[in-house]
DNA sequence: TTAATTGCGTTATGCTATAACGTGTGCCAT
DNA sequence: ATGGCACACGTTATAGCATAACGCAATTAA
């Protein structure tokens, strides 16, 4: 009923902003995210973080720590770990030149950090795997 | 001649700065440090932030990124990977409840985050892992 | 209907980080 | 020595990221 994919039930402004960061090649801060939107009325930054929320709640979209930003979630649904998408822990790489970043998800390093935490009887709750660096175009 | 371990060559900010790290529990934000700084002439931000960088360069300190706070380097001097004090890629386990922070190193996983990027000519510059959960004694 | 939950809009505030300017000091090549 | 350079330092101002607290409206459950 509006523009791009969106899951079911999300309202309207979880939906401007999850397709905003759809369309966006590079990720994403709350406040760009803002400014792309004052044309649809939205006036402050608690709009854009109430929204983002829910979508990182949902699963669909990323935050990416090393960045303070958001991106949507571009998972290959490869139903492996806890994927479908309740999905387990993934990894970024981020270029530093060009803003494109891969997500990806990587079995044997997923399981290593949990039986790393598993013996320390470390309970995680998240995992942020994130390498910055220069892509393939960008490292000359 | 000042209080714990410092490396020699650190200049007086920087040295006080390294030196509160030490001492805490828990991850410190730059404006923690300022305060606790202010007894010893600290006035801004940047006084802070500026000892910081270099510590971080140094590798003797680390940010958090999740949490944008610092930690003192805590690494077992296992020569290992890229260890000496240029270490390696390196991984932090972070309580949510009473703010513990466990630095280690794991080899696999290094390797195989190097990997990946390799496979898609990608050139990691700092590699970011960061556990957030509970410690075994949170954990109940 | 009533109560609980959830989303929404707004204002104000707080926390994190850097820009830009000028000063001082040590070091080295001239 | 003297000029140039590199580096740390101090200060003020500003930019960028995130949440508190209030009140209202719509939805759902009991
Ligand atoms: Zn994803
Ligand atoms: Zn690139
Ligand atoms: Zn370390
Ligand atoms: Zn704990």
């Amino acid at each position: 009923m509006n523009a791009p994919v969106s899951s079911p039930s999300l309202t309207k402004n979880q939906t401007l902003v999850f397709d905003v960061l759809s369309r966006s090649e590079a990720p994403m801060s709350a406040y760009t995210i803002l400014d792309k939107l004052r044309d649809h009325g939205f006036r402050a930054p608690l709009q854009v973080y109430r929204a983002l929320d829910k979508l990182t709640e949902l699963g669909i979209v990323h935050r990416l720590e090393s960045l303070n930003a958001f991106v949507a979630c571009a998972h290959r649904e490869s139903t492996c770990c806890g994927a479908g998408h309740g999905h387990g822990t993934v990894a970024f790489a981020i270029c530093e030149s060009c803003g494109q970043v891969s997500e990806f998800h990587d079995h044997e390093v997923d399981h290593r950090l949990g039986d790393w935490a598993r013996g320390r009887g470390f309970r995680p709750a998240k995992t942020t795997i994130e390498i910055r660096g220069l892509c393939r175009g960008c490292a000359a």
